[in-house]
DNA sequence: GCCAACGTTGGC
DNA sequence: GCCAACGTTGGC
């Protein structure tokens, strides 16, 4: 069982909009390390911290679970899309996706409050620089979060 | 809107 | 394989 924190903007897709629905498929990751994580390292069942980025309040919003190993991401190969990408093909895809089902809403764990605790220190979102819109989550930092969760409402 | 940081592309 | 130029991300 591994963990992983997972950006959207929520202008596009929020936490309100995921838990509405069964799941969603993850499309439109066009960078090769995030990919990688959701093809390789990705297992039904895997927790994930659902991240809102881009937005007036930037943080962690809600819980959600993998609930698909990766497979071809479609809007790669539409050409009306904006994920479209020339040089993809049916045989050869190059770019996947998994299913995300949300679990519930948390309270908003703001990107400035994650800075303040030093066990959360080393993740790799708090990085400076840190751009990945997939990042795995140490087992330690997972507890931390949950712990949170459940102390501070 | 600014801009630092990072990823990708392509000429050589 | 190097690296400059360019594009993107995302906090502020």
């Amino acid at each position: 069982m591994a963990y992983w924190l997972m950006k959207s903007e929520p202008d596009e897709i929020s936490i309100d909009d995921v838990l509405a629905l069964p799941s969603i498929p993850w499309f439109g990751v066009r960078n090769y390390q995030a990919r990688n994580f959701m093809r390789d390292g990705m297992r039904i069942g895997d927790g994930v911290l659902f991240y809102h980025s881009s937005c007036a309040e930037p943080g962690i919003a809600g819980l959600a679970e993998v609930a698909s190993t990766a497979y071809p991401d479609h809007t790669q190969f539409e050409k009306d899309s904006k994920y479209f990408d020339p040089k993809a093909t049916q045989e050869t895809p190059r770019w996947m996706m998994v299913d995300v089902k949300a679990k519930r809403k948390t309270r908003l764990l703001s990107l400035a409050e994650l800075r303040t605790y030093p066990e959360l220190a080393d993740m790799t979102v708090l990085q400076k620089g840190s751009r990945l819109s997939i990042t795995p989550v140490k087992p330690d930092e997972w507890r931390f979060i949950q712990k949170l969760l459940k102390e501070k409402v």
